[in-house]
DNA sequence: TGACTATGACTGACTAGTCAGTCATATATT
DNA sequence: AATATATGACTGACTAGTCAGTCATAGTCA
């Protein structure tokens, strides 16, 4: 009496259920492999957003298994535990930005324009988007999380600021940039950026911040006003 | 069950009134004010080192008495419960630091000296210390715990960019600044030192970051190279 | 083609453990 | 003694991780 092996259970429609709170109606999804993949990267999104919204420690799988319309052993098929499960998902959802960053724009017009162009960019696909929360959320678990810290200096940060440094060392030997030292902190150039993606999750409600135009007068900084064409 | 257990509002000890902070090691302490104060103090003390070593959910307030050398429920008698205990910690933590800052220093020299103070006082007090670890912490938690995003914004980032802006402004008035619209930005004057501060607890081990010399250079930036004089 | 079997993705009730908050008791102060 | 403080064992809510069992699909054979 005191078990009760699963019976009841569902009754039926597991199949074309799927009317779980996932909401979107999944694809058909013809073979299994597919199918698993697709319930792979439902998770993927869920724990994202979950742990997002609430950090590594508070967020439940519990959660992450509902929104993701997916059991909770259904996890532990795809990932070893939580933990693992965050440093993955941190892996998973870079490599594709790392991958669209290293295709470099054209390498056309002066360095201020390319520069405007690559910020332009980045404002718009990371600053209040879910990658910029990311980078909030990097900064917070960072130190818990030594793998993470680590893999995301490795493959972002020492990458942004080597192709950053290269750039100023452009501007410098065009002579559009006066400040020579600046090839030495790179950091100086992005600072303003990064500010804007933290400042935008905290403070919006406060004080939004025009991103677009405060990089613009930072870069007027460095390279002289513009001048009007 | 709908549980409605903490009611009790703050007992008592919040009128502990400061006193001889200086408080170590189980001094005999005479009164019993003066006893509770310094308990008072011990457990903001391992709260915040606690909080900030492992964030707000992951940090188990049994660590926090042992730190503080405390029962738990000792803790009870001063902070209603976890989440009011991180709230007011905060506020504990910064009030006395904004009081240090608004004591502003002799308006004497050029506006970048007294920037240049200002920033070297910055870099001191706050960067690498427990001090750059609470704004890690705000910015981590910052999302969570709206109400000290809300205190933090009003009672330490307004104020700054407010002061900032006065600055600038005074430095365009002298000619000592030629970017104009650097007054609509201030953000662009604090970014690298906010930016040392994070990178310094995420990134320091990768690549120390000269926070000092990296300022300057920031500086150089916004007045032109320094005449050494 | 249709029927029968094998596979393994998926499920969710369950277990073992954790931790915030309580309170009866003990200790110190007046 | 009376009162104010401090203690830490205890409780109950909560959750990471498990695993016996289910069932849609892939594979096999007649």
């Amino acid at each position: 009496m005191t078990k009760k092996p699963t019976q009841a259970a569902l009754p039926t429609a597991t199949r074309a259920s799927a009317k779980g709170p996932a909401g979107s109606v999944e694809a058909p999804a013809s073979n299994r492999a597919t199918r698993a993949a697709e319930r792979r990267a439902a998770i993927v999104e869920a724990a994202m957003e979950e742990f997002i919204a609430r950090g590594f420690a508070a967020t439940r799988l519990d959660d992450i298994a509902k929104r993701a319309g997916v059991a909770k052993g259904t996890i532990y098929l795809h990932f070893k535990d939580k933990e693992s499960m965050f440093e993955e998902l941190v892996r998973i959802v870079i490599v594709p930005v790392v991958a669209r960053l290293t295709t470099l724009p054209p390498p056309a017009g002066s360095v201020r324009d390319l520069i405007e162009a690559f910020a332009g960019n980045f404002l718009k696909e990371v600053i209040g988007t879910k990658r910029g929360d990311l980078v909030r959320l990097i900064v917070a678990e960072g130190p818990r999380f030594p793998s993470v810290a680590d893999f995301y200096y490795r493959e972002v940060v020492s990458r942004g600021i080597a192709a950053m440094r290269a750039l100023i060392e452009l501007g410098i030997a065009r002579g559009e940039i006066r400040e020579k030292d600046l090839a030495r902190y790179p950091q100086i150039l992005v600072a303003p950026a990064m500010i804007a993606v933290i400042w935008q999750s905290l403070f919006a409600r406060h004080a939004p911040l025009d991103a677009q135009d405060m990089l613009r007068v930072h870069l007027d900084l460095i390279f002289g006003e513009r001048r009007t064409t």
